[in-house]
DNA sequence: TATGAATGAGTCTTCATTCAT
DNA sequence: GATGAATGAAGACTCATTCAT
């Protein structure tokens, strides 16, 4: 006798993920892509998936757990999307290789955003995200890491300053990228060129400092 | 002639607001500064302001009208302690005069973080407090004025360079006290003044640039 | 010293009404034309009359007391309205007398319905109204006597078979008249002349009798 | 792949109906024949039906959709049963015909009449069931169709006069008997017996018209 | 293991009624 | 008597979670 399969499960053999538990990640984490995740709720993702209302709790303790699990696994993606990017040390100028990366980042932090944003919004989701992110070799820090190892790289190479403040750097260039992207974010009508290029004069700004 | 008063406005009579309304939306205030917005319920603002259930519906259209109230009150009251520490063209150092700013928009940005979050995971009520917000002379615009006029004034003194972009300027600082305010809204039991020292070196790298 | 008058008194002294109780009774009566008895809010009716929430419960018992009177004050006007165009024995001819006078009944009934269709619709009410209804001389009956007295003169002057059965023809009469009042209470934009027409043929049908 | 029962099915599992929608529309319909329609709420429909608050809204979009659709179906019951009573052409007199046919009627009123009472003080309940009831081949036509064949056939049998107006005939019979069906409502301690001898002599005078 | 209807606590909101002034 | 804000019991509806099949 086969144990039964989720009907969602037949409907696509080809690409069907191995077990339901990794669909209904996938299902939950991109209707988190529409909707706020304060108006999400447990029958929309098991419509969404294909599924029954009940099967979410064969795979997770409660829909909190699913919550976490999609938004760690949509966190993962942007990650690793954005990781490719990491500017090559030697190449190019120190200010348009930030530029680009700080353009990139920005991109980033606008979908980050939302994401933290209901993870602010709801606490106790928030705990259970942040265990789970430190558990992995996730965390903000991994984020920061292809940028600080950039940084001396040049730093190494002689084309910045040889008691640059690598950690004040990073904080300054994703502060610059995040505001950049919040907005972009309370502006969605607003002329995405021209955010780019107030980044873009931002970086510049950093590079030459206030005293010029 | 005249009506009722609300069990609440008896009990403290001498701090006692005016009225119920502006006490229900210092309450609410209250009750944002610990609960998360999604999780807020009007029976929880009733008993938190000492009132019966209802009473709410006297003095607001419905329970989104008191939050943004609350809010909007909230961000008010945060930005006129803020105003008041602007730093003044001349005096001390160019540097220390940012930290010092910085230091203070961090803590700002720490508060209005957790309202913004909040704001951002509502949409039907981010729309509702924009509205608000930009109908009085509030705006993030407000925010930044303060610190554009200081880094104008500098430069008309000569103390920075007189090529110097205050916008950029200001999206670095801005952007840095939020990555530090972030910091310290995620890991709640963080070092303070490790905090403050990162700040401060992002402020002295901004200054004297990356190839300084 | 003068005892206090409302605000809604003084507004138009001339045609205001001895005392408050009057006033609202007349209010709560132009409302019951406008919102179903279902959807009467005590405070509609305070905002209406112009006085403030509480007075209602000055001059009755409770909002059922205030809407009971309206409601027989209503109804008594109708009929005092309709009571004046009993038709006369001897003149014209007995079939366009009831004919007239079946128009008119249909048109009160239209009106009578609404009130009767709210009453039956809240026991607790009907109840009241129908106790208040019997005290004072008003009841179905004094509504129908005219048409008995007519009936019973024209039966006395030969007009019409000596023995008719006047409670009979009473009974038709106003079940055809309701019949046709209830057509145009569903089909509010019914043609009016045609639905007078129907009522007509209904009555020379009755004079004639089927077999005629 | 069967789905829980709801606790009211497993109660009477030889009468129960084989959903719970029928179940609620059901014991909708009952609550119908004690409480008026404005008195009904959802509470009393849960605990009336044994099942919990919320199971209404897995069958009905809400409150109103269950109402119109214990109302049409109560209508439907009604009418069939009422239906079977048509006279039949040529057999016995037409006056016991009509009597006969009347007395079943003022029953089959006495109980719309509630209905239509409720209906015409709730205007969006009125309407749904007006959309509802004319959909399926319902619509008080339908009520009216048997007795206007019936007076078509006994016409064409020269039983009563050729030049009858079946529809005036049709609108005098319907009021007589609404008519003596609202007696009955109004005064439910009545003596039952004696309101259908008032409706035979209104018929009788019909069939004899008034010069008789 | 999947199903999906049932559960019921909890949410926002309304409104008749009270009562200090 | 008049005022009108406060009261709080209901009401309709939602939704995470359970569980018989």
């Amino acid at each position: 006798m086969v144990p039964k399969r989720a009907a969602a499960l037949h409907a696509h053999p080809g690409e069907t993920p191995a077990n339901l538990r990794e669909h209904l990640v996938a299902m939950t984490g991109e209707l988190l892509g529409e909707v706020s995740l304060g108006a999400l709720t447990t029958r929309q993702i098991a419509r969404h998936a294909g599924v029954s209302d009940g099967v979410l709790y064969n795979h997770f303790a409660d829909k909190s757990e699913l919550v976490i699990a999609s938004l760690v696994d949509r966190y993962a993606r942007l990650l690793d999307a954005f990781e490719a990017q990491a500017p090559t040390v030697g190449e190019g100028t120190v200010e348009a290789n930030l530029q680009a990366f700080a353009r990139a980042l920005s991109g980033l932090e606008a979908d980050v955003l939302l994401l933290g944003a209901g993870l602010l919004a709801d606490p106790a989701l928030l705990a259970g995200f942040w265990t789970e992110i430190h558990r992995s070799p996730f965390g903000p820090d991994r984020l920061m890491k292809p940028l600080r190892a950039y940084l001396e790289g040049e730093r190494a190479a002689g084309r910045v300053s040889p008691s640059l403040d690598v950690n004040a750097t990073t904080t300054l260039v994703f502060g610059a990228s995040a505001m950049v992207a919040l907005t972009r974010r309370l502006n969605p009508q607003a002329n995405g060129s021209r955010l780019d290029a107030q980044l873009d004069a931002a970086i510049t700004t950093l590079v030459r400092g206030l005293e010029g």
